[in-house]
RNA sequence: GCCCGAGUGGCGGAAUUGGUAGACGCUGCGGACUUAAAAUCCGUUUCCAGUAAUGGAGUGAGGGUUCAAGUCCCUCCUCGGGCACCA
């Protein structure tokens, strides 16, 4: 080797190209082009204290890989940045250190940009987002207005999760195994006025859409479990010696002659006058007994069940027979009618219950694979009916629809659908989050709002969202968007206040104010009263926003980022649509992205976009293991830090790396000696392209080389296209590994590699581009294309078998007919010394590939 | 408990519609270059038997279909993920 070897300085070329890339603006996406669109999206970071985590540029390297190829093929491409800054851990930190939370987030976001700059991303800078600028959640306040103005926004005195340690009120999937996510503190139930999103009214259409998306089957059907839809009856039962009836949920209308008792749950409005009053006591006890209970105890009770009977009946609308009514709280309020009937004999849950309370257990549907009447109990399989009258001898799933038929034909039921899902609760008592913008004022002034001709009148939902507060009801009014953004006031101390409400209702100056009816403005209520009869007393609402509302549309601002006049223009949205391509964690799979869709649906249902679904194609990378094997943690001490890295090896290897550990979907450990590959791959290339001495002028004319080289142009490009990045590196260690070894080849070859090299370590490809006499630069290249013809060899290898075990192999030219080889193959003297003595069976040729005999003895 | 997904060398992982299992990388071992080291290059590395040629076994386990199975079918085991009184 010689001694004047030009050294791989990685980091001299990784810092030259970046300055390079951000002067010429080389990443720019164009608004107005003639050229087709293509977006690539990352789910966007919360930038944390902590700095960059070696799993995040797991996702950026790929979607970067993807949006320098299709740049490549002619493509307009749009690669933005940007963050999810709202959140707990900046509000957790003001309330330690009483840093404004807008300081920790600037000097986090600073440092994330750093580091995701030092990685060297195709990304237009210029679009870059910050969830919690004003400019930004005004549109997020924007959403929420419209969504209230439809009626999706409504206020309600909600159990949720509180956390005394946080002193925060928390979300349900921030809560795990009781207690919170944050942290791992204890969390307890309690009773919150709080702002709730419609969701529900949206269930149908976001089952329905999830047909057509390309998504990993996993999402797709942990959303559909979320969702939950089934189908079934609402069957109304008579309440013996009363006017009112019961009306029970069921999906298996087809056991309704099994039912031989009913379950209410304990907050069921029905319960007080179905108690009998000898039981009233016993129930009583109950009731208050389940209401002190968690979600958390009654998951935990889950299989020791308990109830109360209340002393009264209720009428089996197809047979008349009298069925005792029990309270359980088994049987939740919040699914279907709040109550059941039990068919303890085709029910795991009510036969539990049925053999510890001794209640008749009654069989209706006959298990035809068991033969016997006498099959286990509970069975919940098809089956034919038995003891039901009329039904007796029909196909049970058939029979539901009949039962449905005759109980409508008689008004005493329906078919009915419900769902798992709930409506989201969309308030957090916190600081640190989008101001709602809504104000608070008496009944008489709201129905003035109604009168007043001004610009309320037709932003106002057609029911009234009302709430209690000190026995008066309050009635929210919206700030029109002209009042947006209705921004985040200082606050001295950002502790919530004792009662669970957020930091922002003990700011009085901020909380009270002087509300126009007309014209929508405010003023502090410290300020005189204004002139016009229009000004109102008003409290402002002092819930914030969860972290889940920035996330939810901020793939449509980078499409129009700056825009202040409306959240996305027609145009910009009618030309770059939504994200082609979207990649993030799979821990997002159902809130995140119920949650985006949802509001995307909407604001579609509402003409503003184009089109229902945001996220067409989505891929979830998949976790990197410290070197141990074990998840990456600051307590192991396995964590990998990116910027000691890419100062060891570079940019160019940590991408190069990451993407070659394995597929991209799949969890997989780091290692420190497998970096060390990939880098000496590129330092390979490099000193490849600076050996003269091997390069010639002109075409490249080593058929072999010509080869290699064209397979390697063909995989990687399916390669990127299928996402398996690991193996398009591979091909091109293939091609490195050829080039080293023959005596000489094209320059054009060299450039060939580069070009395919270029997506995933583009530093290095732009700077031996430049050496190798490429002129400006390589990222205006467009996309090599393979030769097919150049990929067939001029002798084909035949592989010989003898019944499938490998004894020979030939070449041959590549027209050899079968005939030919077939009779080559019988003289190879392996294969003669297997075929001795024996009876060729069949002969199998398959054409390019090999040949097999089937011999017996 | 229910629903998915995955099990391939010492390790990460490759293998078109069933058609040469172990590409590529790491590690280990041996060698070249060097005063020495680094760097680089060459060879070797699934297991068993054998000096070798070679033979046999082999993709979690056991069956099956086929000329041919990592790939398709059945049963089971292990690991990972999701859901978990939703009637």
């Amino acid at each position: 080797m010689a001694k004047d070897e030009i050294i791989y300085d990685f980091i001299a070329i990784e810092r030259k190209w970046q300055e390079f890339w951000e002067k010429e603006n080389t990443f720019k996406a164009e608004d107005n082009s003639q050229k087709p669109k293509y977006y690539a999206l990352d789910m966007f970071p919360y930038p944390s204290g902590a700095g960059l985590h070696i799993g995040h540029p797991e996702g950026y390297v790929a979607s970067d890989i993807i949006a320098r190829y299709k740049k490549a093929c002619g493509f307009n491409v749009l690669h933005p940045m940007g963050w999810d800054a709202f959140g707990l851990p900046a509000e957790q930190y003001a309330i330690k250190t009483g840093t404004h939370p807008s300081l920790t987030t600037q000097t986090n976001v600073d440092n994330f940009r750093r580091q995701i700059k030092s990685i060297g991303f195709a990304i237009d800078w210029e679009r870059e987002i910050n969830t919690t600028d004003p400019s930004y959640y005004q549109w997020t306040q924007w959403i929420f207005l419209k969504l209230f103005q439809r009626g999706l926004a409504y206020v309600d005195e909600k159990p949720v999760w509180w956390c005394p340690n946080l002193r925060a009120v928390l979300a349900n999937e921030e809560v795990v195994d009781g207690k919170s996510e944050v942290g791992n503190h204890p969390v307890e139930r309690r009773n919150l006025r709080q702002v709730v999103l419609r969701i529900t009214s949206y269930a149908e259409k976001l089952l329905q859409g999830l047909d057509d998306l390309d998504w990993p089957d996993s999402t797709k059907r942990q959303q559909k479990a979320w969702i939950g839809r089934s189908e079934g009856a609402e069957v109304e039962f008579p309440i013996d010696g009363q006017d009112d009836t019961l009306t029970v949920y069921t999906t298996r209308p087809d056991t309704l002659f099994g039912a031989t008792y009913m379950v209410i749950a304990p907050e069921h409005p029905l319960l007080e006058k179905l108690v009998n009053s000898p039981k009233k006591e016993e129930v009583n006890n109950y009731v208050q007994m389940a209401a002190k209970k968690s979600d958390l105890d009654r998951t935990d009770l889950a299989k020791n069940k308990s109830g109360v009977f209340t002393g009264s009946y209720c009428i089996n609308p197809i047979n008349g027979e009298r069925i005792p009514v029990w309270v359980a709280d088994y049987v939740l309020i919040s699914y279907g009618t709040g109550a059941i009937m039990a068919v303890p004999a085709h029910d795991e849950r009510d036969y539990e219950f049925a053999k510890k309370f001794g209640i008749e257990i009654k069989r209706v549907i006959a298990n035809l694979n068991e033969c016997s009447e006498k099959s286990k109990l509970p069975y919940s399989g098809d089956g034919v009916m038995i003891n039901s009258n009329e039904y007796d001898g029909m196909e049970a799933s058939a029979c539901k629809e009949k039962i449905i038929a005759d109980l409508e034909a008689k008004a005493m039921g329906k078919g009915a659908v419900n769902y798992k899902l709930r409506d989201w609760i969309f308030s957090r008592q916190r600081y640190w989050g989008e101001p709602i913008p809504l104000v608070w004022v008496s009944e008489a002034d709201y129905e003035n709002s109604k009168a007043v001709d001004g610009v309320l009148k037709n932003l106002i939902p057609e029911d009234p969202v009302t709430t209690n507060k000190d026995g008066h009801t309050l009635y929210a009014l919206p700030l029109p968007p002209t009042e947006l953004p209705l921004k985040l006031p200082e606050v001295e101390n950002y502790q919530p206040s004792g009662t669970g409400e957020s930091p922002l209702a003990t700011i009085s100056d901020w909380l009270e104010i002087w509300f126009d009816l007309e014209s929508g403005k405010s003023i502090s209520h410290k300020e005189p009263k204004p002139d016009g009869k229009n000004w109102v007393p008003a409290t402002r609402e002092t819930n914030t926003m969860p972290q889940w509302a920035g996330s939810c549309w901020y793939h449509l601002r980078y499409i129009d980022p700056k825009n202040s006049h409306s959240l996305v223009s027609r145009e910009n949205e009618a030309y770059w649509g939504g994200p082609d391509f979207y990649i993030g964690g799979a821990e997002h799979a159902v809130l995140h992205l119920l949650y985006a869709r949802f509001w995307h649906r909407f604001l579609y249902d509402e003409g503003v976009l184009t089109n229902p679904e945001p996220y067409k194609k989505l891929f979830h990378q998949g976790l990197i293991l410290g070197e141990d094997g074990n998840k990456m943690s600051k307590s192991i001490g396995n964590v990998v830090n990116p910027d000691v890295v890419i100062d060891a090896y570079g940019a160019d290897s940590l991408r190069l790396f990451e993407m070659f550990l394995g597929p991209l979907e799949a969890v997989k450990p780091w290692s420190e000696k497998g970096i060390e590959g990939v880098h000496r791959f590129l330092r390979k290339v490099h000193r490849e392209c600076h050996n003269a001495s091997k390069h010639c002028d002109g075409e490249e004319t080593n058929k072999e080389t010509l080869r290699i080289l064209h397979e390697t142009i063909l995989k990687v490009t399916e390669s990127i296209e299928d996402l398996r990045f690991n193996v398009a590196i591979s091909q091109m260690m293939i091609l490195g590994n050829h080039l080293q070894k023959v005596d000489s080849y094209s320059v054009n070859t060299a450039k060939k590699l580069l070009q395919l090299l270029a997506p995933f370590a583009p530093h290095l490809a732009e700077e031996l581009w430049e050496e190798l006499g490429g002129i400006s630069s390589i990222v205006n290249e467009s996309w090599p294309k393979a030769k097919k013809e150049l990929l067939v060899n001029e002798e084909i290898t035949i592989v010989f078998q003898v019944n499938g075990k490998l004894r020979g192999q030939g070449q041959f030219p590549k027209d050899a007919d079968k005939n030919t080889i077939l009779t080559v193959a019988k003289q190879d003297e392996k294969v003669m010394s297997f075929l001795e003595n024996k009876e060729i069976v069949k002969e199998i040729y398959v054409p390019g590939k090999l040949v097999n005999f089937a011999v017996k003895p």
